[in-house]
DNA sequence: CCGCTTCGTCGAAACGCTTCGACGAAGTTC
DNA sequence: GAACTTCGTCGAAGCGTTTCGACGAAGCGG
């Protein structure tokens, strides 16, 4: 492994003027600088990273903590990542997804406290979340996906959930659906404070109330089961319903199971919408699912921006942005069966 | 941020000392060793990572490297990348996935090459795969997820598919089945030289004949509608079939759709059985698939485990070893209709 | 009680880079 | 042409650890 003494002796440099070359941070002549380059390259000079972090007191990696459960990662978390490391790359950093369980706090803070990762992108973010005090009290730069409950001082990315849901709920009243049923995460996970399911309740509500509409929710189990049972339950509390609106990705092949065993055909009995779900995932289901799409790589894209931002620029400046869900009509949704064919209240 | 200077005086005791204390590389007077962990316990000392690895020239981290595609990441390799996680973990090292792209061999080479890697896993490789090239050039420690198609110099850790496919076979030939076919990934995958679907292949092959039974495979694209076109194709190479056996997670909800669309009842008039899939895609389908479990997680631990031993015993052993993957039987598999209840020929 | 290990600790030299201050040479300003 | 800048380069001092050689102080066999 060839040094920087080792270029600069074959250069005929100094060493700094070698790390100079490398740096760009002072001006160096052409002469010097092919002379330098061309003693690079004959040796297969690399710069060691750890030589240079603890030089600079900057590692030029990101961390991208994901909080990996059994689930796994849907192509929606996988657009996410590849915009991210992307966008990592382009400003000069190396990405790492940093696969951080959800108990070990210590583990975290002996991972932001060793200067390793000059900044940190923090997915699935809860209301309250412990993680960020940790990060922010071992003061590594964070940019958040998600939002925790008090957004005030932090920078974060997250989905405008607000608008996807409105956006949802305007698609189904726009076919003459009445009776819509959404259908959301379990009653835990709303418990546990989990934004995404509380902020598309809220909104549901609202676009709903909005359109003069009485909001009807479910949660659901994430499972195919669930699914099954929150159909279910939705029938017992809205007998006629003609919509279903699902966040649930795991449960609504369950609600499509279900649907098909109550001999009900999608989309002409009911139409179902998925929201927050990536094109691979809706064309699974038969009838392909009309979406919500995420704007993943996007997401992933503008996080690493904002934190690149925060680290090379001298500012502290924040960076909130929230991004909608974009509607894809595929084959399960349709005007509800004739009795109310444009839209006409029951 | 305290460094070890601030311990070192604050216990009244060398550098050096602090350092022995932490890494427990000489023997220390329990009186001393106190003073320091109060000292440090105090001082909320965190060593830094990067001094660290370059004194040491080892970083404690390992990396793995996976090719990120739009595909996503399932429940199998969720598994895998905890039960690496944790292995890493239990051997004091950190585990970071990295999202290396197919094309940016570059960027792999000076990964590998800034030594801020202690060793790599490979996942998703080639039977031919220049990433293995350019790892061993660098000289990075290396265990594969899959393998080569020389496979006498490298360690690895991969599927037993032969094993693997001859129990999915037996078991279904038990239950009386004797057209089977076998749908695996596409064309271009196969050409591409993809070792789990040439292995599977040549498996299949094999088990059949074995059984005195005719293999018939299909390529399927990855998507449901190629799973829906290959189940065409299957039905047009062997209309008697009674059992389809897949190993693409995509392509297999075109197929449980399509035999739903041409009225024919899953596992009543074809079972189906998915290989190396994971039970939380398995519980989506309806009816829950019977499958071949992938040993995600203890695929997982032992890559990681391989990888330490090389590391840190002094040996360059080679551990290569093959896991099978279990059947697990749930809803999509029976007797054939009545026209063969023993399993006569036909 | 004398020479020998073993134990516990220290000081100093790396590890491979960045960065600061310095300093000739050359260019600019009046 | 004297007094300043700017340019291009160098040497040296870190960055925060690990690790090596050294060395008193015990402990021990004879």
């Amino acid at each position: 492994m060839a040094t920087m003494h080792d270029v600069a002796r074959l250069a005929q440099v100094s060493v700094s003027t070698v790390s100079y070359v490398l740096t760009g941070t002072r001006p160096i002549s052409q002469a010097t600088r092919n002379k330098v380059l061309a003693a690079m390259a004959q040796l297969e000079y690399q710069p060691n990273a750890m030589a240079r972090g603890l030089a600079s007191r900057r590692s030029r990696i990101l961390g991208l903590l994901m909080p990996m459960d059994e689930r796994g990662l849907g192509a929606t978390e996988t657009a996410f990542v590849t915009g991210a490391a992307a966008a990592a790359s382009v400003a000069g950093y190396h990405l790492v997804l940093s696969p951080v369980g959800g108990g070990d706090l210590d583990d975290l803070r002996r991972l932001a406290s060793q200067r390793m990762l000059d900044g940190v992108v923090l997915m699935e973010v809860q209301l309250a979340d412990e993680r960020v005090t940790v990060l922010q009290e071992a003061g590594v730069p964070l940019v958040l996906i998600g939002r925790t409950g008090d957004t005030s001082t932090l920078s974060y990315v997250d989905i405008d959930f607000d608008q996807t849901v409105r956006e949802a709920v305007a698609h189904l009243v726009g076919l003459g659906h009445r009776r819509i049923v959404y259908v959301n995460h379990s009653a835990a996970t709303l418990a546990s404070g989990y934004g995404p399911a509380l902020r598309t309740r809220d909104a549901f509500t609202a676009a709903m109330t909005g359109h003069g509409l009485e909001p009807v929710m479910i949660a659901a189990e994430d499972s195919a089961a669930g699914g099954r049972a929150a159909l279910a339950a939705a029938f017992a509390q809205a007998p006629e319903l003609t919509a279903v609106l699902a966040m649930n990705e795991t449960a609504i092949f369950g609600i499509l199971g279900e649907l098909t065993g109550r001999g009900l055909s999608v989309p002409d009995d009911v139409s179902v919408v998925s929201m927050v779900t990536s094109p691979q995932v809706a064309e699974l289901a038969t009838p392909a699912l009309t979406a919500m799409t995420s704007p993943g790589s996007a997401l992933g894209r503008i996080a690493i921006e904002a934190l690149t931002r925060h680290l090379d620029g001298p500012a502290d400046l924040r960076h909130q942005q929230l991004l909608p869900c974009t509607l894809e009509i595929r084959g399960s949704t349709a005007q509800p069966r004739s009795r109310h064919p444009l839209g006409a209240d029951q």
